[in-house]
RNA sequence: GGAGGUGUGGCCGAGCGGCUGAAGGCGACGGUCUUGAAAACCGUUAGGCGGGUAACCGUCUCGGGGGUUCGAAUCCCUCCACCUCCGCCA
C-alpha cells in the first residue's frame, strides 16, 4: 500500500508503474473515490459535533444538582422552562441523528470502496529496474561458477531419483495429484540437509530462527501483499477463513504487525524454515516434469525489517542476496544473478534480484532464489511501524529472500554432482548432516 | 466440543449511561537538585482518519462488529482471544 497523498499528487507515476508491472488498477477512480470519502467524512464529523454538543447541553438541563442548573434557577428560569428547552434540543437532535444515519452509511461504503482500491495499487519500481514484459527480459548481472560439461550421458534428476531410489514422483502423484512427489531414503535426508545447512548459515549471521504458523488468517495474507491480488495462488481453508502460506515471508514479516517498535530494535533479522503451499494456478502444463514446479515444498526464508531509509534498504538488499549466494556456493553450484524486469515484478516489490542456478536437464539457469525489497509497501498494510529519533512514528521497510528452497535446489545438486558411474557426490558442506556420507550409490 | 469466567492506554489497575480518551500506580522520556549517580520533586508520555505551511483543530477508537439512547468504557446481541473445569487427542 502507498500513501494516498503520494497517489493524489503523482497519479502518472502510479499509472506508469501499473503499466510496466502489468497490474490492473484504476487510479482515476481511486482519486475520485478519495475525494468523495473526504467530503462525506467532513459532513459526518460536522453533524457529530453538533450532536455531541447538543447532548452535553441536555446533560446540564437535566441535572437539577448541577451548577449550571442552579445558576439558571437563580437567574429566574423556572424548572418547567428548562425542561421545555431540553425537550426542544432533544427533538432537534433527533433530526440531526436522522441526517447522520444515511451519511454514516455512505461514509462506510465509500471507505470500503477506497480500501479495496488502495489494495490494488502497485509500488513503483526503483529506477534501476529494467522495463520489460516478462522473465525473458530480466537482465543478467553476473555469472558465478562454471557450467559443467559431461563426458558421459548425463541423466536428469527424475531419472537419477528413480535409479537411486531417492525420488518417487509416481507415487507422490498417486497420493496427492500432479505436482506432488515423495522423497525417499537419502533423498529425504538430502532435503533435510540443505535446509539445515541454510538455517545454520543464517543463524551464524545473526538471524533469529523462528518456527511459525503456516496456516494464517487472511489479514496476514493481505498485509504482506499476497491478497487480494494473487489470492487464487493460495490454498484456502474456507471453513475457518484461513489460508496456507506460500512462504514463511508471510508470518515472519507479519510477526510485528500492528506494533510500534523503537528505532534501536532495528534492524530485525529473522529466518524460518516452513512448508510452502502453492496452487500454481494458471501454470497448467508449465514445468510439469520433475521437482521444478510443485505444490508443496520446504524453504528457509530470510526477512529483514529496517528503518525507513532507502540507503539502508538497498544495503540490506545486497546483504540478503549475498547470504543466498553463499549458500549456493557452499553447495558448489554455478549460478547467475538477474535484475528482474518490471513485468516480472510483484505488485509490492521495489526491486527484485533472482538467483538462477544452472540446471543441466533444463539446459538453462532456473530460478532458485528471489530477493525483494518493498520499502513501506508491506509495512503500511501491516501497520508495522517504529518511533524514530525525533519520536516520529514511521513505517518500517521490509525485505526478504530465499535462503534455500528444497526440493527444487536438489535438481542442480543431483544433476551437477552426478558421476559417470551413476553415483552422486554429496557436496562437502552437506556431509556433516548426512552422517558424513560422501556419495549416493545406486540401489543394489 | 460442553460449562463457567475474563478482556480498559507500554504494563498494572479504577471507572453511579452525560462533566472520562479515560483516576491512580509502575515504567519510559525531559527537567530541577547533585562533582556524578541514586533518592526526592516538577513535567511529558496512545493510535487511525480528516482539515491546516505550522502551532493546532475536528472526529473515531476502552478485544472486533452490530444494537438501544439526545448521549455508551458503562446496557443488549454477536464474534474473537485468554483463563478454569470436563471431554477428546499427536
Amino acid at each position: 500500500m502507498l500513501d494516498i497523498k503520494l497517489i493524489r499528487e503523482n497519479p502518472d507515476i502510479i499509472k506508469l508503474a501499473a503499466r510496466d508491472k502489468k497490474v490492473t488498477c484504476d487510479v482515476d477512480n481511486l482519486i475520485e473515490v478519495d475525494a468523495r470519502r473526504r467530503k462525506v467524512q467532513q459532513e459526518v464529523e460536522a453533524l457529530r459535533t453538533q450532536s455531541r454538543e447538543g447532548g452535553q447541553q441536555i446533560a446540564l438541563y437535566r441535572n437539577p444538582k448541577g451548577d449550571w442548573y442552579k445558576r439558571a434557577v437563580e437567574n429566574g428560569k423556572s424548572p418547567d422552562e428548562i425542561k421545555a428547552e431540553a425537550d426542544r434540543i432533544q427533538q432537534e437532535l433527533n433530526d440531526v441523528k436522522a441526517r447522520i444515519k444515511p451519511l454514516e452509511e455512505e461514509d462506510r461504503t465509500v471507505q470500503e470502496e477506497f480500501d479495496a482500491l488502495m489494495l490494488t495499487i502497485p509500488q513503483p519500481p526503483a529506477p534501476e529496474v529494467p522495463v520489460g514484459v516478462d522473465d525473458t527480459e530480466n537482465v543478467e548481472l553476473r555469472r558465478v561458477g562454471e557450467i559443467p560439461t559431461f563426458d558421459f550421458d548425463a541423466k536428469d534428476h527424475v531419472t537419477l531419483g528413480r535409479d537411486l531410489d531417492i525420488i518417487d514422483i509416481e507415487r507422490g502423484v498417486k497420493l496427492a495429484g500432479s505436482r506432488n512427489y515423495i522423497l525417499k531414503g537419502v533423498g529425504s535426508l538430502l532435503h533435510q540437509a540443505v535446509l539445515r545447512l541454510a538455517q545454520d548459515m543464517m543463524v551464524k549471521r545473526g538471524f533469529v530462527p523462528m518456527t511459525v504458523p503456516v496456516l494464517v488468517n487472511e489479514s496476514v495474507m493481505t498485509g504482506t501483499g499476497y491478497f487480494p491480488v494473487g489470492r487464487e495462488q493460495a490454498y484456502l481453508c474456507e471453513r475457518d477463513e484461513m489460508a496456507l502460506v506460500g512462504t514463511a515471508e508471510v508470518p515472519l514479516t507479519a510477526y510485528h504487525n500492528g506494533e510500534i517498535l523503537s528505532e534501536d530494535q532495528l534492524p530485525l533479522k529473522y529466518c524460518a524454515q516452513s512448508t510452502c503451499f502453492r496452487r500454481e494456478a494458471g501454470a497448467a502444463g508449465k514445468d510439469t516434469a520433475g521437482l521444478y514446479r510443485i505444490h508443496l515444498f520446504d524453504k528457509v526464508e530470510q526477512v529483514i525489517i529496517c528503518r525507513n531509509d532507502e540507503e539502508a534498504s538497498i544495503a540490506f538488499h545486497r546483504e540478503i542476496l549475498q547470504n543466498a549466494e553463499d549458500v549456493v556456493q557452499a553447495l558448489e553450484l554455478p549460478y547467475r544473478v538477474v535484475n528482474v524486469c518490471t513485468g516480472d515484478l510483484g505488485q509490492g516489490q521495489v526491486q527484485k534480484y533472482d538467483i538462477e542456478t544452472w540446471m543441466p536437464s533444463r539446459d538453462s539457469y532456473g530460478e532458485t532464489h528471489s530477493a525483494s525489497r518493498f520499502y513501506e509497501f508491506q509495512a503500511r498494510r501491516l501497520m508495522l511501524r517504529y518511533k524514530d529519533a525525533n519520536k516520529k512514528t514511521r513505517y518500517c521497510h521490509t525485505l526478504n529472500n530465499t535462503v534455500i528452497a528444497s526440493p527444487r535446489i536438489l535438481i542442480p545438486v543431483l544433476e551437477i554432482h552426478q558421476n559417470a558411474d551413476g553415483t552422486i557426490t554429496i557436496p562437502a558442506a552437506l556431509r556433516p548432516y548426512i552422517n558424513n556420507q560422501e556419495r549416493i550409490q545406486p540401489r543394489a
